[in-house]
DNA sequence: AAATTTATGATATACGATTGACATATATTA
DNA sequence: TAATATATGTCAATCGTATATCATAAATTT
């Protein structure tokens, strides 16, 4: 039942408790040795200290808590794995929080990321209006969305990705150029990529359209109001706010047997890796998911070692406009 | 810098620590005045219980080991989503390991996860020969492939799979039916999906036309050796062991001027949701995702509960076909 | 040979919560 | 009233590890 201790290795390697312990923490002199020798007693039982105990006396848990709405969306998916894989290779775990855009779950993770004493945590999650980030009194580091005063946003120009892809469709000939993105909340990203939509529309002295797409639509849902809308409205040209509905806008155009992009030209936004190898034919916005990890991790780090160390609050990374052939 | 303790509350709530911990255990006799108190004082001073200390007093840790390779995927993406939703509902946390198809770092998970005490591990990585397994001597159930000796294996009924999808393209026309499949590893699911379709292929007598890509290959080296062997090869239809290698085939038929389901017919494998909504067109066979998900979480459980129930070596659960437009 | 550095052990305390043993006091029931 | 059930407190030990303090002994330097 119970596993290998501290005590067994002492006992196999034939020298005292404080001696491996030592060993272990690298303190106070060792010989040569003695410090093979436990070594190899550890080797030889499969010993690994117990991490419970280790952290209750203030060592550090190195466990990271990853909030983010779901790791079933590609994009998600693709920036979850790409922090776990580099959290792991500087000796952190990951404990993984699909807030489900459930404000009682995030909550509730938030909890249990507290109550598991990780060392910090990276927020990507979209709920709002979460009081308790501001208690928590952990390092924390957010991804594209405020949680709170004093904790980072690591995102990217939004806005300025916004006017990227509406100035495009304006170049090859849009006039009608419409906007499908999520519900209207001030705060979060996909709404500057609105105002960049509408900024450049106002400079060319055209009409807005623009459809919202409550979160909590289910794809098929979402598809089915896209094929109306296809349909009803005169559009020629489509700037959807993510990838994913960029792939739907496509699927229902062909149904109703518009020529993408002669008659209807269609730019996503994200840019995943998985989109770019499985729809290589998708115009897109960009998003630069490595540099993003990178600078999360980087941030968060910069937290864990400095609780108090000066950040900025907002950290915006650009975006590149990438050409396929829907646009 | 340090967190509300149990001391902390008992003096808040003007009871003894002991009490303070009947309440939260539940145990003894309580008034429902105390309790009423203590969780009063809990909840103002926004106590969460140091896992740390309890798991050390033998309490359960309530975390569960996920390790798969890559949550970048939309299967994996998919699958470990649906268990994290579902163990977060029976008060279990999630740690996530994205083995990435690497022994190494699969071992140092393994490790990783003993010394952090979880409760049990659900594994559904694709490296083979993981002696460790064998040592664990912790609740562990395996997705989709054989670990060691006593672990359960939760997985599709794969060569049902391959002979269904052969099968269809057979019915409907296809006589140079190709595979495409990964590398030949005897214990891997995959390779029993190649199975049954060979077995499909003989009791027809058309030839076998089977094609290997190695994991590591990337989707843009897959995507040109696909296109290389369909201008090369007289193939009217492919049986891939995966959606997306469907998907690449169908991208590179499509620049080479093919048409689907005439010219070139094409099955893929997994029906994920995200398939489903986004590539709605694939013809595919579907693996009961939820199915898996409950059934690993159950026998887990069971495992945990009673480490020595008696749990069958193999549960197969039964595929369906999916029409689409591509066969 | 004396002083110092190096190497190890023994012992105790701490981390935060759990739990058993025991004491005591009130409330309820026989 | 006596017996029992209920409610709470005190105290100490425990989980596995870390670490400070003191002691001791061998190795090295002066």
């Amino acid at each position: 039942m119970m596993g290998i201790k501290l005590t067994d290795v002492a006992k196999k390697a034939g020298v005292s408790a404080t001696t491996v312990s030592r060993v272990i923490n690298n303190y106070g002199y060792l010989s040569q040795k003695t410090i093979d020798k436990v070594h190899k007693a550890m080797e030889e039982l499969n010993y690994q200290p117990n991490s419970m105990a280790r952290s209750l006396q203030g060592k550090n848990t190195q466990l990271i808590g990853l909030i983010f709405p779901t790791v079933s969306h590609p994009f998600y998916g693709e920036i979850v794995s790409k922090i776990e894989t580099k959290l792991f290779e500087k000796g952190y775990k990951t404990i993984l929080c699909d807030s489900a855009n459930n404000k009682e779950k995030e909550r509730d993770y938030l909890r249990m990321l507290i109550a598991n004493k990780v060392d910090g945590i990276i927020a990507g999650a979209h709920n709002l209006d979460i009081i308790e980030y501001k208690n928590v009194g952990l390092p924390i580091i957010s991804f594209d969305r405020y949680l709170a005063e004093g904790i980072p946003i690591v995102s990217s120009d939004s806005y300025q990705g916004g006017r990227l892809a509406t100035e495009q469709l304006y170049q090859r000939g849009g006039r009608k150029i419409a906007i499908f993105t999520g519900t209207n909340e001030s705060a979060s990203p996909t709404n500057q990529r609105l105002n960049g939509y509408l900024s450049v529309i106002k400079e060319h002295h055209l009409d807005p359209m623009v459809y919202h797409f409550p979160l909590e639509y289910s794809p098929f849902l979402k598809a089915t109001e896209i094929r109306q809308i296809l349909s009803r409205d005169k559009i020629d040209s489509v700037f959807c706010t993510d990838d994913l509905t960029a792939i739907l806008v496509i699927n229902k155009a062909k149904e109703l047997g518009l020529e993408i992009p002669e008659q209807l030209k269609v730019i996503g936004y994200d840019g995943t890796e998985f989109v770019q190898n499985y729809f290589p034919q998708l115009s897109t916005v960009l998003q630069p998911m490595d540099q993003f990890v990178d600078l999360l991790i980087d941030l968060l780090m910069k937290r864990i070692n400095n609780a108090d160390v000066e950040l900025d609050n907002l950290y915006q990374l650009s975006v590149k406009f990438i050409q396929g052939q829907t646009s």
